[in-house]
DNA sequence: TACTTTAGTGCAATCGATTACAAAATTATA
DNA sequence: TATAATTTTGTAATCGATTGCACTAAAGTA
């Protein structure tokens, strides 16, 4: 089979000698074509292998049935499963999902969003990079009318919708889970401050302290990459001085992993003497020796939710800018790292 | 900003008094347009915020720059990381990539493939599911004229290009390595075999085993799932013989770990007693408290190199068809859990 | 039988950009 | 100054599907 092959409406028309309309009302199944008509066109079709050009379709309707999601990395497992969420909500109904890595970096963010918009996607997820301040090229996408759905990392942005984990939370039940597990002096590694996520987080931490009536020492709360290295020399850092932790809850379980093994390594004993949390629930902390207690973010509902918000939008009536905050309940699984009641 | 503020060509002409086609020349900048013009044309789109309707391009040109990638589900590490290989390689060619999941399961293999051929897709990436079988449905995409790469879990199609690691030496790297610590009585976790991928592990282990005067146990070859029990249920069969084996090769990591697990709650050491070696080198297995030695397939790379192949191919005469086999060298990290002189 | 409905189709414009080919404007040459 | 050569720009068709409006043919009514 050639190139040239593709068939159209037109080489339809021709083979039955009717126009080009009729064939299209036909195979839309419009109720002004004959039953007669339509089964012919339906079975010379079918016979002559015609496949729709959604291209064309999507350039009458202005509807690609695409839809665009920026993520900073896609082979994170937090990322990758949003995403798997998303396409599975979003496939039955016809939408293919466009892949976009900003890499942490606004700039790649900014022209992520720009080619997104030219090749006319029907919609935009987004998780936003560290390094995103402005919201400017956000705001543009907002003024296209083109629905942007934010998942976890998210801006405030009148008139978009976003789906979170409850990150407050999610740090309140880690740290209280380590209080009732007997820790006072209690350190927290967080992530960036800049997001909201790792600001939320430490949020929930300090007010679980305060709760239980445990005033957060400054020196305890510590900016730490979500890196083993960075959670190790964390550690160090801390065991320089005088005054140790008792237990460690860390906003990022590659951290919180670099701690345990610094602390191993220094011969503390998890949790006898120091209790670990992490957060992200990292396929790789349930499969460890001493496996880790970490905070589930629900990654796969996530993007199914973030789908959900999406076709709301786009189902509603256009005139009506929806905005919604979705926001899910993290789960906290509770592992050997944490755990003195076995 | 209305939805209908779409700045088209034309509303350039008729603000300039001049033709949509000649500012579509000096847009593209046509040298048979003169300097004066095309700055003029210039200036004014980006004053007036003009976007390229790609649509429109793609419509006229034939070309959408989407290529689509079909993975058995997109939050594997591996398929996760080939994507972002593809991604990164292509997107500086104007390229945005979608992905589609088959869910191990040809019928999804096949609707994926109509839609993307559908939705004019200038290429197709993919890894067959565990189930395909027949390949009439992948046939059908080299008779329409669209380049189709294979990464990794291919199929015989001539006509079609693929990116795959040496499984066979892959296998007998790491089964060599096992020889090399002393082993002789070798077990071998094999995935499913009408995967070609885990054919060629398993030969590669034979001849391994042969090359070094070894004959390979009929016994010791197992079927066994890419899961922790599988893993684990597989060790208690083969310690229920009288004759064990003094190391395991498992085709996949999560069998490692499974089999790692259940070796140590009955109490055999490793990697003294036993030896084990996984494959993938998933992100866990260099975290675990016993770092498991595994084979590293690229993945990145192995994305990298597909999408060359893709680009390669429509760079190419349209007439010559290229059907090009990328091996690349599979690398294996040696850690404890098959080390035996620390 | 003559006229009104209604069902079923066709014509032609549209979505936005591209591009042969034709035509106009400019410059060069005699 | 008139004509040829060269630039520069415009006209209109095209990519494939959709759809308002017009039109034909068949059925219904008086």
């Amino acid at each position: 089979m050639a190139e040239k092959d593709k068939v159209t409406i037109y080489d339809i028309s021709k083979k039955l000698n009717i126009s080009a309309a009729t064939v299209s009302r036909a195979l839309n199944n419009n109720p002004k074509i004959s039953q007669k008509t339509k089964e012919l066109v339906m079975k010379t079709a079918a016979k002559m292998n015609y496949k729709q050009n959604k291209l064309a379709q999507a350039l009458k309707s202005g509807k690609t049935h695409n839809v665009g999601v920026i993520v900073p990395y896609i082979n994170r497992n937090f990322f990758s499963s949003v995403i798997r969420g998303i396409e599975e909500e979003l496939s039955p109904h016809g939408y293919h999902v466009i892949i976009c890595q900003s890499h942490e970096d606004v700039n790649n963010e900014i022209k992520q969003i720009d080619t997104l918009l030219n090749t006319q996607i029907d919609g935009i997820f987004m998780s936003v990079a560290k390094t995103t301040q402005d919201t400017d090229h956000i705001e543009k996408v907002l003024k296209e009318n083109t629905p942007l759905v934010f998942f976890d990392r998210k801006k405030d942005v009148t008139g978009l919708s976003s789906v979170t984990i409850d990150d407050f939370r999610g740090g309140y039940l880690a740290t209280e889970h380590l209080i009732k597990q007997g820790c006072k002096k209690i350190a927290h590694f967080s992530g960036d401050l800049n997001l909201e996520i790792y600001k939320n987080r430490h949020e929930g931490y300090i007010a679980a302290m305060k709760d239980y009536g445990i005033e957060p020492i400054k020196e305890f709360s510590l900016q730490v990459n979500s890196k083993l290295e960075s959670g190790a020399s964390a550690i160090q850092d801390l065991w320089s001085e005088d005054e140790k932790p008792d237990a460690i809850f860390s906003a990022s379980d590659y951290a919180a992993l670099g701690a345990i093994q610094e602390l191993k390594k220094m011969g503390v004993k998890i949790p006898e003497e120091v209790c670990v949390v992490g957060f992200s629930n990292e396929p790789f902390t349930k499969y460890m020796e001493l496996p880790i207690t970490s905070v589930d973010q629900t990654p796969v509902e996530m993007g199914r939710n973030a789908a959900k918000v999406f076709l709301e939008q786009i189902e509603g009536s256009k005139t009506l800018t929806i905005e919604k905050k979705v926001v899910l309940a993290p789960e906290l699984y509770i592992r050997d790292s944490s755990n003195r009641n076995l």
